[in-house]
DNA sequence: AATGTATATGACTATTTGGTCATTAAAATA
DNA sequence: TATTTTAATGACCAAATAGTCATATACATT
């Protein structure tokens, strides 16, 4: 039995606060934006000082990204486990979107800040925060256009740069997630499925395919 | 013949004062996004002082929203001409596509800032100032959801929520001058105006027509 | 030309806030 | 229990910057 040495009282108190700032960090961040957001709310809503944050953080960005970064991975690997096993491209698409709505329907405050990044950040942040960010999503697009790409050599799509139809996919789940928040629509998300994954599949099918 | 007093001098100096500043502030704005766009800078780049902005506009938000409004009437005007005259809805579809596309070819900078305070601003600034904005925006998305209604009525489109589509329509399209922007594309936007064009259509076409 | 009026200026103020650090408290260790 | 080590605190600092206002300048009017 491999020795493991139990964690020290301070080990397990350290990890809770970090934790518990970065839940904070989340909260508040989502709620505000990034500029509204103060160092100060955020210690106070995590029931700690503002040197403690230090303590768990290098800095505001870094305490920012770090707190969008969890989310992320939860996404990216909710996306890519939706895409394991051999389903049909067609399959994977839908679960795609299906997995995307899903998710942001339940955490709508995190898509706002998802588009704020996008847009506004990194004009205001620097390059280096922005980069590592692209460089995170970059496995959702790939597994995208993977998964066109797959429909295009079956012939089941009809010839296109995987790349752009992930990016068109991408923003056509957004854009009735964004519509879906902006008319504070409350009926069930499968309807909007169905729309983006009809409109889509229409899109790129080849004709006679499936 | 009516009595038309000639501008005295002062008033065509402020005039171009007024023109020079919100030149200026489009520029920085675009540039360095809200908060890195000091006044500073702005009124350095429009060789005035920092006083003088204010006695033009209210404050800093007042002026960003009147640099934004002006490239958005722009923008809306674009679009409307583009919609004139009793074309089919297929056509008006295309001009909205290639009529958007280009315009934010040639207006990137502006894009961004449109990403921007979709994303980000209307977390950070007086609720206000978005709901103007937001009713300046809609327009655009009533001319298009207007045209997929019509192309309904004509059964040249399939049942669909028109908002919903002026939605999709305007995410795609905003999603390829992304991906322009991101991997800095430089080939004819036409091919990506012909690949929303198809793609759209296709996706809401009715079975048969056209 | 002299006087009055509107505009421009930029040093200055007030405030906000990210980040620090000397001090205190708590936990590990001997 | 005494001592050492580590963590937490929050008053404090420095920098940035939106917005002001007394002064200076340019224009209009008589």
């Amino acid at each position: 039995m491999a020795e493991e040495r139990l964690l020290t009282k301070r080990e397990v108190v350290a990890e809770f606060r970090r934790r518990e700032i970065l839940r904070s960090a989340q909260e508040v961040f989502a709620r505000e934006g990034f500029q509204e957001a103060t160092m100060d709310k955020i210690a106070q809503n995590a029931g700690v000082s503002k040197g403690t944050l230090y303590l768990y953080f290098k800095n505001k960005t870094d305490l920012f990204f770090q707190a969008i970064d969890e989310r992320l991975n939860e996404f990216i690997s909710l996306i890519r486990k939706s895409l394991e096993g051999d389903h049909s491209p067609l399959k994977k698409i839908w679960n795609v979107v299906s997995t995307q709505m899903e998710f942001f329907e339940d955490h709508k405050a995190f898509f706002k800040v998802c588009l704020n990044i996008r847009g506004g950040l990194y004009l205001e942040h620097p390059q280096e925060y922005f980069e590592r960010l692209k460089e995170k999503y970059q496995p959702y697009f790939n597994e995208i256009s993977q998964v066109v790409e797959e429909g295009c050599e079956q012939g089941t799509f009809c010839q296109v740069e995987p790349m752009k139809a992930a990016y068109l996919l991408a923003e056509m789940i957004n854009s009735l997630i964004l519509y879906r928040i902006i008319h504070e629509t409350t009926n069930p998300v499968t309807q909007d499925e169905k729309l983006i994954y009809r409109v889509f599949l229409r899109g790129f099918l080849k004709k006679g395919a499936e």
